[in-house]
DNA sequence: AAAGAGTCCGAAAACCTTTTCGGTCATTGC
DNA sequence: GCAATGACCGAAAAGGTTTTCGGACTCTTT
């Protein structure tokens, strides 16, 4: 006989079908089985055996439908392919798969019809809460649904100042930078940073700035903008190493940056660390440990924000909705690139 | 007062509200919506209005509880911030999200207990079925639970051969690389490869090597075996100088190893690719873009494996369940790194 | 004008679980 | 022995949707 989908298997069972098997009515079941009060407790071993015997596993769809609450979340990312969402992805999946919350994994691809789409999707699905991945950090607009459950934008804030935004401190992560470079005996440091389009770009830019005054120092040259591009941190380190020989570190906006710059400076015949420290932001791992020597990089910590982005929904879901932007600290990992210089 | 959660916003429109609203039964109203038999025209334009002026979404809940059916499926990986989960998990993302199916992200971590509570957690949910994505292509264990719904492995195939698998073809493309290096004039070529643990490591060196005998050539020495890093590549590129001096191609067994061989290769001043061609393994982006020259290689067509798997999921959970092992090809993508030798 | 056919609508059951409330039984104290 | 109490169990409703079936109404045909 053919294994139609209707006949693929037994039906799994229900709680009936233990009541039945256990002798006891569905009400007693069900108390049984959640541990609730005045059940016998030989009543309750007998349903417990004939549960374990039917493999039964209560359907989360009635349950979800009695309580009004379905124990699901949707994560509406914009760019799954990119390389931040996924591990704010991860630390969100991370802080809901240790209770019982599910995951609605959506991506709009940049696309806001797409995102309607989807967003009304999940709210048919009637789920507890949203967190709103951006694939930049730069400002977004909110959903354009009216949606009645609370909802937590990450990495990108939401351009309405009323909404909960959880992002990087991209200012900071700038500041931290210089300082470390500072403390390895630093004096002389340029930035070559990547697409002055993004906040984050400016950003760490500011916050670099801001250390240097701070430390009575000033950049050397301007802050050189340009692309996210490993070819760019080449081209720019030559430009740089032709204006200000003298340069003793290299704040670079990313480590695809950074990784052109080492090359750049290897071919000239600047020692690194030695001569030239050089240091990074996003510590991409197979970026950062690859390159000769490996690369000091700031950590933006995504995955860390991605459950701060879950903490921030489950308290929203339970009581208070917060508001506002919060940001994120971030963390210098030092490798060999900015060893201190004897 | 306080924004209590019982009090957010107002409860979300039912059938009810849109049926009292145009001044039908609940059946009309369903009827009219889903587009079903014997409506009045006018009726339905009633209904539809009232459902719009409410903003009425149906609640799948109820219609999962219903129809036995949840249009929900299960996305199992073992390894989520490993570099080939994503792309599959986009490709099957993207063929769910075209209909009407949403999909539950889970990561397992690696672990087994862990994966074993999300399967259960998943049954619960009644997910009409699960795709489970290892994080290498070697073959994994079948899941622990008997599972009444259809289960498709991806990247990794089960250990079970009843079970339907869908892997990339290694074999195919070590033979399509070692062809377009030949393609190319090239006719010593060696192979530095990774893990040897790994079976894709074992299996694209088997591919090439099929395609050397074919042409009536042979290997420049032994299959190199490392590690999937830049520092192996570095190091086994120069043993190989070292001892083939008259090497003219180098199969890299990824785009991080190739990575490695590229900086070897300048460093020993042989021209790339006048003097020696370099390939990869993954056409990991940010790798074999900014290479110099860029990298030449083989791409897996992970994300059309994603989609191929949630098509595979869509038939086995409509119809018939298929099994066994099914590939998915891959194709060469070509860069500066092999352009033919004058 | 009556019968038949066709069109449209509504009542009710089904899906599965949780919770409330009432009922049964035994036990205990007087 | 009787009433009161407590322990345990079961009936029923609720949650929102879809579907089936029967009923009511209208229009056409003879």
């Amino acid at each position: 006989m053919a294994r139609t989908p209707a006949s693929r298997g037994t039906r799994a069972a229900t709680l009936s079908d233990v009541a039945r098997l256990a002798g006891v009515s569905v009400a007693t079941a069900s108390k049984a089985l959640n541990g609730r009060n005045h059940v016998h407790a030989q009543t309750r071993e007998r349903v417990l055996e004939a549960a374990a015997q039917l493999s039964f596993s209560p359907n989360s769809l009635a349950r979800g439908l009695l309580a009004g609450r379905t124990g699901t979340v949707g994560l509406l990312t914009s760019d799954l392919v990119g390389r931040f969402s996924l591990p704010i992805l991860m630390g969100a999946e991370d802080a809901f798969g240790a209770g019982q919350v599910s995951v609605f994994l959506c991506d709009a691809r940049g696309d806001a019809i797409r995102e309607r789409h989807h967003v009304q999707a999940l709210l048919s699905r009637r789920v507890d809460g949203l967190i709103v991945v951006g694939s930049s950090t730069d400002p977004r607009p909110p959903l354009a649904d009216a949606v009645d459950v609370p909802v937590v934008y990450a990495y990108a804030p939401s351009e309405a100042p009323e909404d909960l935004s959880i992002v990087p401190d991209n200012v900071n992560a700038g500041r931290m930078a210089v300082e470390h470079l500072i403390a390895c005996g630093r004096t002389r440091i340029a930035h070559i940073s990547g697409d002055r389009q993004y906040s984050a770009a400016r950003d760490r830019a500011a916050g670099a700035q801001a250390a240097l005054e701070a430390a009575g120092l000033a950049l050397v040259g301007e802050v050189a903008y340009g692309a996210w591009e490993e070819g760019w941190g080449r081209a720019a380190a030559g430009m740089l190493l032709d204006r200000e020989p003298g340069v003793d570190a290299v704040l670079c906006g990313s480590d695809q940056v950074a990784r052109g710059v080492l090359d750049t400076l290897r071919e000239r015949g600047r020692r690194v660390p030695e001569d030239v420290a050089v240091m990074g932001f996003d510590n991409w791992d197979v970026l950062a440990t690859g390159a000769r020597p490996q690369l000091t990089s700031v950590d933006m910590n995504l995955e860390e924000l991605g459950r701060a982005a879950a903490r921030a929904l489950f308290e929203a879901i339970d009581a208070e909705h917060g508001r506002g932007v919060h940001t994120v600290q971030c963390r210098v990992v030092v490798r060999g690139s900015t060893a201190s210089a004897g």
